[in-house]
DNA sequence: ATACCGTGTCACTGAGCGGTGACTTAGATC
DNA sequence: GATCTAAGTCACCGCTCAGTGACACGGTAT
């Protein structure tokens, strides 16, 4: 039994309830997409009555902002790279390849983060620009840790750069989902992505080095 | 009047009929991309009861079948080139950075196609993969158009490079409809894509020059 | 016990969707 | 002109959706 204090919860758990819908959430979207993301949808896979997402939440938009400041969608630097002193990276454009190369894997994991980039592609709503800031923070925090592990050369746009194989990564990695080749490149096997890793280092090598 | 050949064309005119709502196809999938793209929407928008639909196209599958077989929304290698001769192109990393711009160019002018991208991203049908072929075919085609302008390095994997820098151009494009920034950079004022265009310059002439 | 209020349940509305059957109209053929 | 058929219209079904109002339950305070 619960002792009367002046304002908590009841035995018929108020803050648990709200806990399994926000869990119902994340469920669907790293199950079944966005597309399916409904309040009779949340509800049902809650297993709770959906007058209560109006009631704790006030309506999908406000639900879903509340998961978005709760949810660990994204990677911090740190969780990338690991113990630090471990990496055999020595250049620039080492540590780039490497951050690439984590960072390609570690979306891969999260089906829910790729879930998310691809809502992100078709609307902006509450929960793509609440999310739209944490990412770009955590790519302002990768670029600047890149930053001290060696000096940007001044006559190379590293962010510019970054972000165009960032975004390749990302949109080939979205692809695969649904479709298997791009660009006459097959995905279904683990050669292709072995071609693609590759590729992104030998670019990376070649570009973001200091001329010499 | 319409003289009566055995089997033709009414004067309450079928043929257009069909014109009208594979053309409502289109222009709602470049308007309101293919979210909003059911029976009901696609009748209403050719000002046409739906149930011609399915008797002329049995349905939204197929109809989407024939869209696909008649629409243009992939340009071809030469529509991309335009005049050859008149290309200051001298070699084959001069060449990628030209195809790459044309088609960033012509990518952006082209809604619909942009629609269907996405579209391919979230699910496979019948469009979709009838288009898959369509854009692998056409990336086939301009490796090969590249491999006639200088033969690719041995010791670097051209297509594999390609697809990264073009799945980037992409994504680039297809977020900025919706979300004005990716890793810093600001894709609303022309700025930001120049950057971008420069960073890809940089990229192919860095990587795809064979090594002196 | 009783009244109260937070929690949860149920039933419902109204709208939009995909899909279908029955009807009307226009034109060609006889 | 009568008839037949293709082209187009209309009304409807069953379903799912977002959203709401009315009600049932169960502790708490009086």
């Amino acid at each position: 039994m619960v002792t009367s204090q002046q304002e908590d919860f009841m035995a018929r758990d108020k803050e648990e309830t709200k806990a399994r819908i926000l869990a119902a959430v994340g469920k669907l979207l790293a199950e079944s997409g966005f597309k399916s993301l409904g309040v009779n949808a949340i509800a049902r896979e809650a297993g709770v009555d959906k007058v209560l997402i109006y009631r704790y939440f006030e309506g999908l938009p406000r639900l879903l902002q509340c998961f978005a400041q709760e949810g660990d969608y994204w990677p911090t630097v740190d969780e990338l790279v690991g113990d630090d002193s471990m990496v055999d990276a020595k250049t620039l454009a080492d540590w780039m390849a490497y951050l690439l190369s984590r960072f390609s894997d570690n979306l891969q994991e999260r089906p829910m983060t790729q879930e998310i980039l691809r809502w992100e592609l078709l609307e902006g709503n509450e929960l793509t620009r609440e999310l739209a800031d944490v990412r770009d923070k955590f790519a302002l925090d990768s670029l600047k840790f890149l930053e001290t592990k060696g000096p940007f050369p001044p006559d190379k746009d590293i962010p510019a750069i970054s972000a165009v194989l960032v975004a390749g990564v990302v949109y080939l990695m979205l692809r695969t989902k649904s479709s298997s080749t791009f660009m006459g490149i097959d995905f279904s096997s683990p050669d292709g992505w072995q071609r693609i890793e590759a590729a992104l280092n030998s670019i990376v090598q070649l570009t973001a080095e200091s001329k010499p």
